[in-house]
DNA sequence: AGCATTAAGTTGCGAAACGCTACTTAAATC
DNA sequence: GATTTAAGTAGCGTTTCGCAACTTAATGCT
């Protein structure tokens, strides 16, 4: 590897937003509790007694999920000793991640199509695997990708289908 | 939240693979060497010298990499005092999950759409966001989806575009 | 009103993971 | 043969994690 390509690559790392994903949710349990939240759990001894969590991490976890933003920190109008966390926008944005994690290791670690299963609530059938895909919906591997610098890449055309 | 609801969750949290995927990934480092490797990085002085990482922590990274398959070791034949770690399928099928979490990063957390950006190597046209889609390409947000039974669910019918 | 219970933490402390620096080992190069 | 390179390992201090017990405030029970 000669030295303008690490060197490229090194700019590459420096202005990857990888690390800023990973200090918000790179830690133990940020994801469980994510997906807890996912699945209609918003009170502390609810997150608590379903991930076996320790009580201090989870508080800290707690905090720190609405401190980057990701949950939202509501008292309780009824009983003011319960408060409620409740997934933001950015917080439902993890979806696709969340999903992708799970489904990979679906396939590669626990080798089960899994009991139960996502499926599209109008009807009912399994949602696609997450995949990464070019502009116009081809599916992209391994070798179809590369870096461009923004001015060199092609605009980008109106996505005719939704986006995020 | 009743008791049936809540059973139900304990039972979908108990079949969930993510778990199983984070013990392969959940560690610090192990997505930015995932990420060093799909940047071509494969030697040991590489991705200390890219990453900053503390040798014995990524020793230890490495060896877990390849003990999950995720990794693959191999003596160089030219020089064997060098030693490539490469991905395996199974770590490129990592490369959905990688890219959601990077997007994610670049929207909600450092706000840049970042330089370089990942386009498609034929057209040099930026990739699209990862997202959840259901069966047919409809893009799935919060509320689309629930759990169920694969018994329950409608049969899939054969993917129309290609699975990963 | 008084006591028990619940919800959401906090505290203290031992164990495990992390990070830094220096050292080792084997192969290649000078 | 001496030096350099590649890939680790070892020692040791710091941080994070995990467990159990304790606190605080609001609610419910009689």
């Amino acid at each position: 590897m000669d030295d303008a390509v690490r060197q490229s690559l090194r700019e590459l790392v420096a202005s990857c937003s990888l690390p800023a994903a990973l200090e918000a949710m790179g830690e133990r349990w940020s994801f469980l509790i994510l997906r807890g939240a996912f699945n209609k759990l918003c009170h502390f001894e609810e997150f608590q007694s379903e991930l076996g969590i320790a009580r201090n991490i989870l508080a800290n976890r707690l905090t720190r999920l609405v401190d980057h933003g990701i949950l939202e920190r509501r008292p309780h109008a009824d009983d003011r000793r319960k408060i409620e966390y409740r997934l933001t926008d950015k917080g439902y944005a993890l979806l696709p991640t969340m999903v992708a994690l799970r489904q990979w290791g679906e396939r590669w670690e626990t080798g089960v199509p899994a009991n139960p299963i996502l499926v599209d609530a109008r009807d009912r059938k399994p949602i696609r695997q997450v995949q990464v895909l070019s502009h116009d919906g081809r599916p992209l591997g391994k070798g179809d990708m590369l870096w461009a610098l923004s001015e060199e890449a092609e605009a980008a055309p109106a996505n005719t289908e939704a986006a995020e």
